[in-house]
Formats: structure tokens, sequence, C-alpha cells
DNA sequence: ATGAAAGCGCTAACAG
DNA sequence: CTGTTAGCGCTTTCAT
């Protein structure tokens, strides 16, 4: 039978609310005690109740992360860094596979409640306001990662996108490109597809280069839409040098439709993505992309979630991005 | 505030006991009354505690999977299936990314009993006798996924490796290929390497093929040892005309490394993968390969635990594996 | 510095 | 059919 608090004051010859504050650290014994509470501890192997805890209302060591889809690389390298984080501080995460389905996600923030979780991370997702009713009642801090909240009601922390799209161009027109096509996100997506094809066209116009009719074409992230969209943008814009993807899946999926097509990359056609996944390295020629430090946010965003459980105020963060250099893109 | 069951009983003017009756569907009160509480817990927004519950010996609804890398697309993808299934029964799952170290592992393992967890999961990895150890003493049933038990005492959920790989080199074969070469795991990997190699040679032996001295080479499953696999094998086997790669990431980047040579895939070098992953989709071109389904695996295998969970006596199951025709490989 | 006891929300006898 | 009550393992007053 497993060592309960009871086990442990019986063999120390002492009383729980004793080994109690051994346990938690609180004042109030002699060191001796203190000793005899520990080898006891260590004798029966004793580990907390986190449940016991958790009914008396305290932390029961437990965050749960909403996460759109369990099989994306974005999305899960941003889960290990939470979780490497997490279990640095013994605290364990609850995964929440939304699908991105609201429904299913509502569903989840009821169980969340029922787990009496301590706090709560969004990975990129855009928080509905039903969500954050929900949320409210919760009564838990909750972070975002890779995506934000216009109502600024909860921190965030993620790039720059207009300023990561923005140097991705700048690289490609300092690499002498000067008829470059993007292949974009949704312009609708208001959080990562519009600020990139901002950051886009602001690196264009900065150098005075002009945007073509035909040079954005809207994709959805994916390797399929790449692939389909460089077959349409090669069609409507026939004299494109470059192209800016707007993710490593879209860009792979462009480098590989052009080889399909007889297009050599670099040579005939420079492309850069950005995300820097490890795509970018499982590709021919390896890709240049503007990496996102996903574990790192990860990573950074539970911090600053156990800041916000330990009561501290916090600002949103912007994690810089850089651009990885490989040997999709070659000056011309 | 949080309504508990004592509010739920007040609104409904019947005592705790009833309502948690009818909350657990035991029997022993009127369809009257549990219309009004039903009624009661619907008004007040209601969800019973899983603390509580998990305090009182009962389930709380959550089972724990030990995965071996957060950001492999092998592993997520049965994560993702565990996680589709649990939540369709309002379960949640905690991850525990044991980076494959088991100091790691033991860690979890300590935490899942403060945890109070029901179940547990493991995914690809081998189960030293340390972790069993522990795990006895968490009383919790235990199922494999993608990995086995040598010792039997847990149950396993995964395909046949040596019949996927031999059916892998059947296939080359039945493409005419007779100089086949196969970038393989680590023979030492009693569990997917050596089992895979078993079944490339048997393949080639019931064909009556001879098995060549460099015919195989041991990688690590990774697109780099892919990579640089291939460029020994053609060096040291040179007349081979298709390779067997026991992964997909190794097959794409033998694929990658074979076009940066300038051998033509499928024309000069045909290539069979196993797995497939979204990768086997996401290169050029795309990727023949044999498909395990790991997103089922990762369902059965939860329907599996929640049975070991409610006492019944299960035993391992095989999944089937098939071979998914793309471009990779053509007849000579 | 330490112990006794109440209570967190729930389930499961035991009464009625 | 329904209510009362004793814990589950822990934290936290309140005494001592």
């Amino acid at each position: 039978m497993k060592a309960t608090i009871k086990d442990v004051a019986k063999k120390a010859g002492v009383s729980i609310a004793t080994v109690s504050r051994v346990l938690n650290e609180l004042p109030g014994y002699q060191p001796e005690t203190k000793k005899k509470v520990l080898q006891a501890i260590a004798d029966l192997g004793y580990k907390p109740d986190q449940s016991a805890r958790a009914l008396v209302g305290k932390s029961n060591k437990t965050i749960a992360v909403l996460i759109p889809k369990l099989s994306s690389l974005v999305a899960t390298t941003i889960l290990y860094g939470i979780e490497d984080a997490a279990h640095l501080i013994d605290h364990s995460v609850i995964i929440c596979n939304t699908d991105n389905i609201g429904f299913r996600t509502m569903k989840y923030l009821d169980l969340l409640q029922s787990k009496r979780v301590d706090g709560l991370m969004i990975i990129s997702e855009f928080v509905k306001t039903e969500y954050k009713k929900r949320i409210k009642e919760l009564e838990i801090p909750v972070v975002l990662i890779s995506t934000k909240d216009f109502e600024q009601e909860y921190i965030h922390i993620k790039i720059d996108d207009k300023k990561a799209a923005f140097d991705a161009t700048q690289y490609l027109i300092d690499h002498n490109h000067r008829e470059i096509g993007m292949i974009a996100g949704a312009e609708s997506d208001l959080i990562t597809g519009l600020p990139r094809i901002e950051g886009f066209k602001a690196a264009l116009h900065k150098n005075n280069l002009p945007l073509k009719e035909h040079s954005i074409i809207q994709g959805d992230f994916s390797y399929h839409s790449g692939f389909s969209c460089l077959k349409t943008i090669i069609k409507n814009y026939p004299q494109l040098t470059a192209i800016f993807a707007a993710s490593d899946e879209m860009a792979i999926g462009a480098m590989n439709a052009a080889q399909s097509i007889g297009i050599k990359v670099p040579e005939q056609l420079a492309i850069i993505g950005l995300d820097n996944t490890q795509l970018a390295n499982m590709c021919f020629p390896p890709l240049t992309t503007v990496e996102q430090d996903f574990y790192q946010m990860g990573w950074d965003g539970l911090n600053m979630l156990m800041d916000l459980m330990s009561g501290k105020k916090l600002k949103s963060k912007i994690m810089p991005h850089k651009i990885i250099e490989r040997a999709s893109v070659k000056s011309i």
C-alpha cells in the first residue's frame, strides 16, 4: 500500500501537521525534527498525493495546453519546450488536442475545471469570445504561444511576423532578386496570415520594387497548398526568380513542385521559407528559412505562466527570429 | 465560486448522496428525482471534481503516456490517436516526454504516483527492468505501443516488423529488382531494428537472391543517417537498383542523397520506405512505403487500456500494414 | 515548536 | 427510494 502522510508521521514520531510543514517548507520545527521526518519520507518512499492537495485548494502541479493539431511539427515543438520546462519544476502537462474545432475546445475547457489545473497555454489558435467567457470562470492564468489576443486579455509570446516576413524578403532582395513572389497564408488570418503579407509588401516598397498583380498567392500553410500554389504563380508571374513562402511546409511544397516541372532550385528559382522546422533540413536542397525558436517559445511561455501563477504582472514577449542560410537561395 | 455537489443537492432539494447516485448512474431514485437533479446540475453548470473523486479511490479519468520524443512524427501521430480516443470518453492524457533517458523516465513514474493516474501507455520505448519495478508499485494497467516487452508482462500493439520488411522487399522484387540494398536500423535494436533486417533477408532468400556482403547498412532511423548511408552503400554496392529503407526518414534522406549526386529516383534507383508518415507525401518523388497506421494504433491502444482498467484480460495485438504505392519505385 | 481537529468535494456503507 | 455520516490525504487554524 502507498504510504500516506500518516505513515510518515507515525514513523517519524511526530504529528501529520509537522510532516506537512516540512513538506511545504513552512517554518515551525527543529532541525532535528526535520531530519527525522525527511528520513521517514525517504524510508517509506512517500510521495504527497496531488489530488488531496488540490482538494484543499492548493496547486496540483498540472497545466493544460490547448493545441490545434497534435501532429504538426510546429505545435509539437512548442509543446516539447513547454513539457521540458514543466518537468523541470515537477509539473505535469495535460494535452488538449482541439483539432481547431470550437465544440471540442469548449468540452476541454469544461474538463479542465474538473481537473483543477493551475494554468492554461494556448498554442497557435485564435481565442474566440466563447472560450474567453469559459476561461474566465476557470480563474486560472493563461498564456498564448504563437498567437495573440487582440483584446489584450491574455499575454502572448510570439515572433514579430511582419518583421520576419520583411527580413525574408529583404534577404532575397539582398541576393539581387527583383522579381519576387510570395506564397502566403490567408489574408483573413489576422494573426499570422496578414502580417506576413504586410511584411512582404513593406520590403518591396522599401526597396522601390513594384508589387505585381500576381506576385502574392494565398495558400493555407500546408505542403500541398505550397505545391499547387507554385504552379499557379509560375504561370501568372513567369518572370519571377525568387519566392518567399510563409511557412516551411509551403516552401518545400513549392520547391518540389518546381523540381517536378524541371525548374532547378536554387539555380533558376530561389526559395526562402519561414519557421525552420526539422523539415527544412529534410529536403533537397536544404531550405534557407527564417527561424522561429519554437522550443524556446514553449519553454519561455511556460515560465511566464508560472510567473503569472505566482502573482506577477507580465507583459507579452516578442521572440527574436533569424535567417538560417542553407542552400535554397542563391544570388543572381 | 464553483458549484459543488452540495449546491446541487440544495438546489434540487435532495441529499448529496442522491446527487452522487444520479451522477454515477447508480440505481436508487425516482425518475422524477433524477430530473430535478439533472436540472440543478445544468442550471449551476456543475462539474464533478476529479480530485475529490480520486481521493475516495475512484478513477480520476487521466492516463499518462511515456513518449520518447515529442517532436517525432511517428510518436506524435500515435499520441494523436490516443488523445482522440481518450477525449471521446472524457479522459485526459498527461504527456511524459522521456527523451529516452532513464532518469527522466523514473522521475515521471514517481510523478504519476502522486497524480493517481489510472493507466499508462508507453510509446516506442524499451521497457527497462527498473521501470517495471516502479510500475508494479503503481498498480495500474499498462499498454505498449509500437514496442514490446519480451517478458510478456505487458501487452502491446504493433505491426509485424519482420513481415512488413519482407513485404517491402518482395515489392521491390516483384518490380524486377534483383540487386537490392537495405538501409536498416541497428541490429542491436531487438524490437524494430533486427526484425526488419530479418524480414529483408527472408525475402531475398525466399526468392533465391543472394545476400551480398554490402547489401545491408545500419543507420539510426534518422533522415541524416539515411542520407549518409546512401552514399556509402552506393560506393560499396554500386550495382544496386533498389533500396529498402527501414524508416521513411531514412528513405527520404537516401532519396535526397541520391538526387544530390545525380542519381534519378525512381529511374535509376527505386526506394521504398516504412512508416508512411506525412513526410512520405512531402518529398519528391512521393515515397512508396509500407504504412503503419499509427493513429489507429494509438486509438486501439487506448481502448485496450480501458478494457484492462475495467478488468478484462487481453492479448497483444498485431496491426496490419500495407504498401502505399506512390512514385519512388518503378519496374525495371 | 508541535499537535488536535476541521474541512476541501466526493463516494459508500448504513439507516430509515 | 432517500438521507446521514464516515472517511479518502492533505493543509491550516487554533491550542498548547
